[in-house]
DNA sequence: CTGTAGCGGGGAAGCGCTTTCTCGGTCGAG
DNA sequence: CTCGACCGAGAAAGCGCTTCCCCGCTACAG
């Protein structure tokens, strides 16, 4: 039955066994804007499922001069946070009938751009940015630089989170959200506080860690500097700062925040290894709202994201028209309201606080 | 600067630019069989990185016949078990050069089955099947014959776990890993258990089912058949199985082993919601020594796999020469030396069980 | 019965690149 | 000084597909 040909079968092969011209076989296969005569038609099908024909979507590529792929950007494929957007961006792909790929900048800003430059040359209809956020004005520059040429050429950019550079992008409410739950920990009952935070040119730690102060302070609370510490945004990074937490004297503390779930999981570790009960003896919070924080002990609490849609509404941004007025908003009306409505850049994503027994509340404690 | 032009600089484009031909200017960035003239190569070079010139992967790969990409498909990439062996096989194959495009089955067999079919038509270097494992005839015939077209016209296939397709594949001992975990548990005292599994057609499931069962019979020990529960290979399988073994009664029982650790998590918080506490009131071992094992409470015994080197030798084993045959050694020699061992389809990755603290042993009981 | 419009098949010209092949130029040996 | 060998630039022929354009055909109005 399977003959053993080493060459792939092209649509000409297709075209002579079903005895129709090469046109005629691209037409019933794929093309759409003519009608083929069904007789015709049926016989092109036949022979193409006959000799296993597929389509050479580089080659349709080439001839139709664009492609039918999503490059995705993430910062660490395992990290529970990227791999639930990009299941999102997946699917909402395959519905858009499109393929995605994937690449991992392991969260170097170097990488990122160097990323962002190979992928060009893919020419996929959108590159979706889910990774670092940087502040390094260099790094920016250029990045914007070849994201501008995608784009001119046609394609689409969108970034997952806040970010200063002008493209479409699906924001996230990293500071209101850690604002709010600053708040609710306060009507808790706490009023001394940690943080662990992550390396300052990462923006949405920063963000965070701004959200979560300004939102102490408007209750007149500080966290002291020193009960601020920097590390990895990852598990061992919380882990590692919950030991200096520790090694510099946090008896005075009532709750640690930690800019990520995963940072916040590590800590709780880090902690218990020094002999803190978490819940107990101090408690803890988060961000994310990782679908693990539900099976840790104590549960934590966190702000959610909807990380699943947040990926899904990337693409969709991403598919929707470019770009409807005359009224082109460029750069700098990068700030929240953009008045003129017809360009909205910007989808946001709310947050919201979701208490669990990791913040018992100090009356209990 | 950025000049407001709407398609893409073309290979034309920067030749012109340079003032040499098209095969001069292919040559001096793609092209390595033959030497360009030094002054040359820097006007080409210049004018491309002028222009922001970047090849059009699409149009390479059909000029050449082969691309630079590689296929993945697995079953849920929010799953870190799937995660994880994403993570190397992306990180494999940029250390090769070549791109990575994943897809989801979301564990179903059928769209398995298409996507095998749509990813042909990417021409992959690679497609690597990271998902369901099934033993329904039917599905296993299609996707065995797509596989073998692909493979015939010059394509790589390689599986990740085992199966009985004839294809490389790297195998994961889950049949031994499952057995040797139990009989360590025998050792630690228990001798009553239950088990949470997955899918009846789910071969992983299955396989590690029996190597736990056998690893209890050669100690003359068996699982009662109503301490079997089936449920969905995920967290929220896991939950619920837990539930229906709780409601089923499990009085007698000592130890409860999920055949992954989503599942035994999920598990270990069903028992919880029921007032029983995991690795108090009763054991809990898993699979896969997925990340987060070691954050939860207790940590979760299980057998460990090496997920990250499972993707990265899926792409090794993919990359290496076709069957040495005559013993071409290509080229430079690239890579990690294949000896002898011509036709070695398999590669097998050993597990190993890490006792923690969810199986504290019977005396502490 | 003629003129015209619409339908749809097929030839052929690309799409952006690689890779033969041709061919002028250099260089060293005889 | 001549000749063959070699180097390397450029012209051109593809790679597998899409799509424009031409053209023969049928249908229908005048």
């Amino acid at each position: 039955m399977t003959d053993q040909r080493t060459s792939p079968v092209t649509l000409h092969d297709v075209a002579q066994e079903a005895g129709v011209s090469l046109a005629t076989a691209s037409r019933a296969l794929n093309g759409s804007s003519r009608t083929v005569n069904d007789a015709y038609r049926q016989r092109v099908l036949a022979a193409a499922s006959k000799l296993n024909y597929s389509t050479n979507l580089s080659a349709q590529a080439v001839a139709k001069g664009s492609t039918t792929s999503v490059a995705l950007i993430v910062g660490d494929i395992s990290d529970p946070y990227f791999s639930s957007i990009a299941a999102g961006v997946i699917k909402g792909s395959d519905d858009a009938g499109l393929i995605v790929t994937m690449s991992v900048t392991e969260r170097s800003t170097q990488r990122e751009l160097e990323l962002v430059r190979a992928l060009r040359g893919q020419r996929p209809r959108v590159i979706i940015l889910a990774g670092s956020r940087s502040s390094e004005e260099e790094h920016q520059g250029a990045l914007a630089q070849e994201l501008q040429a995608f784009e001119s050429n046609g394609g689409r950019v969108v970034f997952v989170s806040q970010h200063e550079l002008p493209f479409d992008t699906v924001r996230i409410d990293n500071y209101g959200g850690a604002r709010a739950l600053a708040l609710e920990l306060v009507a808790l009952g706490y009023t001394r506080f940690a943080a662990i935070t992550g390396e300052h040119a990462l923006l949405t730690a920063t963000d965070r860690l701004a959200g979560f102060s300004d939102g102490l302070a408007s209750h007149g609370i500080m966290i002291a500097p020193d009960h601020i510490v920097t590390g990895a945004f990852t598990r061992d990074g919380g882990y590692a700062g919950a030991l200096e937490l520790v090694d510099r004297g946090i008896d005075d503390v009532e709750l640690v925040f930690a800019v990520n779930d995963v940072m916040a999981i590590g800590a709780m570790s880090g902690l218990r290894s020094r002999g803190i009960e978490p819940g107990r003896d101090i408690a803890i919070a988060g961000f994310d709202d990782i679908q693990t924080v539900r099976d840790v002990t104590p549960a934590l609490t966190t702000v959610s994201i909807p990380l699943f849609e947040v990926g899904e509404s990337a693409l969709a941004v991403a598919l929707r028209p470019r770009d409807v007025g005359v009224g082109v908003v460029t750069g700098d009306g990068a700030g929240a309201g953009v008045a003129g409505a017809s360009a909205e850049r910007d989808v946001a994503v709310a947050t919201s606080v979701v208490l669990r027994a990791s913040t018992p509340g100090i009356a209990v404690r």
